[in-house]
DNA sequence: GAGCCGCACAACCAGAAGTTGTAAGTTGCC
DNA sequence: GGCAACTTACAACTTCTGGTTGTGCGGCTC
């Protein structure tokens, strides 16, 4: 499948003759032939019916046609995508089961015009610094220290997510409607994969200090499914979620989510944004995300002091 | 935009390195850093950070990842869409606004996981032939005459269509809510773009005979914008259209549907195969519009007369 | 420091894909 | 019927893309 071929094949649809198509693709008719020709062979299927009147679409030719043009619009998009200048608004989420990525997915519910590609860094620094060459265009992370941000990058808090917790069935709280944070002191908390020195770790570090609990991210992190597995199976162990974490799990697994109350830690999602990309389309994104920040819970706990409105 | 370097890029990521990727591909490690050179040229962008551990994406690797994949795979379904043998069930529909589209839409909606390709053919006739040769394996048609189909070609009654009639506002029947036909005397019935000799032309002669009246299908045939047009600045011209039609038209016009009644005509669709094409996936979608099949309205005509069961 | 690993560059070669020139076919007009 | 006008296809030639093998360079590992 030759890219130049299948374009050579919609033209000549779309011209109605090889010899316009020829023309506007700025090549010669015996190359268009010669194209059309391979495709042919390659598909070993014949696309048009040539009659010394005008080229016309076979049955075959007639349903390659809308596969061809949505393979035409895959490739200009995937150039566009990395185009410097013309690409479309760049956003790093984080994770694309974290509530960032729900919260951007709002926004293109809503506005599905505008041409967004959704990335995934390694973490806040990673994105902070990404933000500084222009390789990124927005990010949405916790900002664990707002005062530390390099010049020219910009921030706004746009949503405090509750923290969850996770239990097994067999677990002592797995009936339980909500539980304090207070009282988890006594079990095991495990969050495996919490890579030091990202803001996840700072995060965890801060939840930890305030309540005085002790939060396991020892051991390696064999992924996803092995914790559900643990948690499934233990009578003791407990991990924390985010409220809009999104989770599938087996459906042998009976795990339960509980809510955190009096106080409900929450983890504050920023929107991250540098001053030179600001533009018609960050903005849109940017009241969006602001526009939607929910009310602020009664009783909350968050590791950043915010002065003024939410 | 070269296939075949997309696809070495992809496979770069997804095996982690150069090496990994030419043996999977299976050229040499050297052909995959030409490719992965050349696109990154032709994009004027560095996909990976070659260090000299393992190749890394860029921001814009990880931006230009999943619009590779979509291009790989709508260039895959392209090539699938007319692979003899293996290729998805082509359905012709004859044309995209009809009733039968939409019944198929139904099938689609409910079988996501069937693949279908849909064509439009140029009239039934065709249909028939294109399924003898076997470039289609089934279409949803109006058949005239059953009894002439070509040994091999199986058909089954599964719809009747209401016919409606189109006024514009200030036509003397533009606020009554039904009419019977045969009050239509009277009136201008136009029709436009009705090709002699196909199944449509045979359905409409029939429909003239059996009421005694005048359609009118001369004059050239502007399109649906221009009869829309006409229609709604005239007092006298009716068209006719089927229930599940789906016409949209500019919010100026105040034009009016009005059922039938007394009889109501209705346009009957058969569902067509070729014995040869029978299968699984082509049982699926004739099974489900002959359980769709809606239950006979009290009084009705249809050029066609059914033996048993609808 | 020696060896290993991973990617890039150089030289070479085959063939893909462009060009021009020309043939073969149908339609339309005289 | 014969010729002009038009279409697409084929032939010969040229260019250059994209593959190969051989080799170099830089950073890990031991």
């Amino acid at each position: 499948m030759n890219t130049e071929a299948v374009r050579a094949f919609v033209s000549v649809v779309e011209e109605g003759g090889f010899q316009d198509a020829a023309l506007t693709l700025g090549v010669s008719q015996q190359a268009v032939s010669k194209r059309i020709a391979s495709l042919e062979k390659s598909l070993d299927v014949v696309l048009f019916h040539r009659g010394p009147r005008r080229a016309e679409l076979t049955v075959d030719g007639r349903v390659l046609l809308p596969h061809a043009k949505t393979l035409l619009a895959a490739a200009d998009r995937a150039v566009q995508s990395v185009r410097p200048g013309f690409r479309p608004l760049r956003v790093d989420v984080r994770g694309r089961r974290l509530a960032a990525a729900h919260l951007l997915y709002d926004f293109h519910e809503s506005h599905p015009d505008v041409q967004l590609d959704v990335v995934t860094l390694s973490d806040g620094g990673a994105a902070v610094s990404a933000l500084e060459n222009g390789s990124i265009d927005a990010a949405l992370t916790y900002l664990h220290q707002p005062e530390a941000l390099p010049p020219g990058i910009r921030h706004v808090h746009v949503y405090d997510e509750p923290l969850e917790i996770l239990v097994g069935p067999r677990h002592p709280l797995a009936h339980a409607k909500s539980t304090r944070i207070a009282d988890l002191a006594t079990h095991r908390l495990w969050v495996p994969g919490i890579v030091p020195g990202t803001e996840w770790a700072a995060y965890y570090a801060s939840l930890a200090t305030a309540f005085d609990i002790e939060i396991d991210s020892t051991g390696p992190d064999f992924g996803v499914e092995h914790l559900l597995d643990v948690i499934a199976d233990s009578r003791t162990v407990v991990t924390f979620l985010g409220a809009r974490t999104r989770i599938v799990w087996p459906a042998r697994h009976e795990l339960r989510r509980l809510r955190l109350a009096e106080p409900t830690p929450v983890y504050p999602w920023s929107f991250l944004w540098h001053d030179k990309a600001d533009g018609p389309a960050l903005s849109r994104v940017r009241d969006h995300l602001t526009r939607m920040a929910h009310p602020p819970l009664s009783s909350v706990w968050s590791p950043v002091r915010r002065d003024g409105v939410a």
